[in-house]
DNA sequence: GTCTATAGTCGGATAGAC
DNA sequence: GTCTATCCGACTATAGAC
């Protein structure tokens, strides 16, 4: 899916203002405008507002994989059923880790909140998100807790959990506003972003220890 | 602050409507008809469609100061001067098992949707939100904290710690498409609520206990 | 492919009857 | 206090010039 200059403005300002004002609020003028286009460029590349929503959520999807590769790249190993529950530990720390990492940058903002507003209020667009840019780091933690709790928790505890331990990175994210009034930061800086690291590492270390301890008893 | 019947009729249908949809998409005249009002009671009643929304965010934390004061009521001697280690984190547990309680019933979705919203772009009504509704709960949690972990962390550690630890909670709210996507539940009952209590419950042990012996290490 | 012009609908605010 | 009627601006979509 090749796209012209003009399409790919298009999107990026749309993600920006429907992420921002949600799908309803958002003009195309307001996206066009911002682009540097004209409004009936949308109705041409995209068939209308909606087409221009979905390839976003294309768009964002594909971006989320991209970012997400590295890390289930180098998890991929502690995941094989030949591995030790250590391996898997210092594997789910380390995506945790990495995704704070991810999920704290600026430029993520964007997305997020455009992700945020079709889990509260899902469209069509979610399944593309949901099986584009989520399921596969999902189904990683998964595996990774099963290495770890063995077969003794049912299928939905342990992606209860995995939600659970994402979470906690994501509510930096979401509730963005709480956190910055909270903390009195100003921003979350590099500072900011490892101070926040080291307490998603500190924490997600004590769960899945509990775990391992309480599957072991 | 007295609500005559249509101003309450008004508010909880803004609620819904602001919430699901936020506050540019939706249409003065789809808030009345949900009221069974005249579109110009809100220009009457609240001086405009503003003045409705800012009605909105105090009702809203009116309400959830009364959710979260059984909880402040029964951890405030655990949060006392001369109160153990041991108390303040059976009272951080029961803090974080209650919350989920709360966040779980379905009636709290409409009200959640309109705090993430003011979350990922604040408004002015995003003050009135924090100050009356959240600005408690967090203040409770950073005492109970510091209880344990002495003086030792920073105060914006203290703050990060509690929030992340009220973000596994508030994931299962505001993740919920991805929650039923996940597990495959249907909705969020009560055999559903206490499996996540359960996990929310362990996952809070593990890491007040790792904060409880790293400050003694 | 990109633009302008226009059609038709719906938005919030408000004046004035009762 | 509650209603109707109306103003004016913004919305999406589309037809047609170039």
């Amino acid at each position: 899916m090749q796209l012209s200059a003009i399409e790919a403005r298009l999107i990026e300002a749309a993600i920006e203002l429907f992420g921002r004002d949600g799908m309803d609020a958002v003009g195309t003028r307001a996206i066009a405008d911002a682009a540097g286009a004209q409004m009936s460029a949308i109705t041409y590349h995209f068939g209308g507002k909606e087409g221009l929503y979905l390839a976003c959520a294309r768009h964002i999807a594909a971006e989320m994989r991209e970012r997400w590769a590295p890390l289930l790249e180098r998890t991929s190993a502690a995941s094989a059923a030949d591995s030790g529950a250590a391996e898997a530990r210092a594997a789910i720390v380390a995506m945790l880790s990495g995704f704070a990492a991810i999920m704290m940058k600026d430029d993520t903002a964007r997305t997020a909140r455009f992700i945020v507003r079709e889990q509260m209020n899902p469209s069509p667009a979610f399944k593309i998100l949901f099986e584009g840019a989520m399921q596969p780091g999902l189904q990683r933690m998964d595996e990774l807790l099963q290495r770890i709790a063995g077969r003794r928790l049912p299928p939905d505890q342990l992606r209860v959990r995995a939600l659970a331990l994402l979470g906690q990175v994501l509510a930096f994210r979401f509730a963005r506003a709480t956190l910055l009034r909270a903390t009195g930061w100003e921003s979350v800086g590099e500072a900011e972003t490892r101070i926040i690291q080291g307490i998603i590492v500190a924490h997600t270390h004590a769960i899945v220890s509990e775990l391992e301890q309480g599957v072991h008893s």
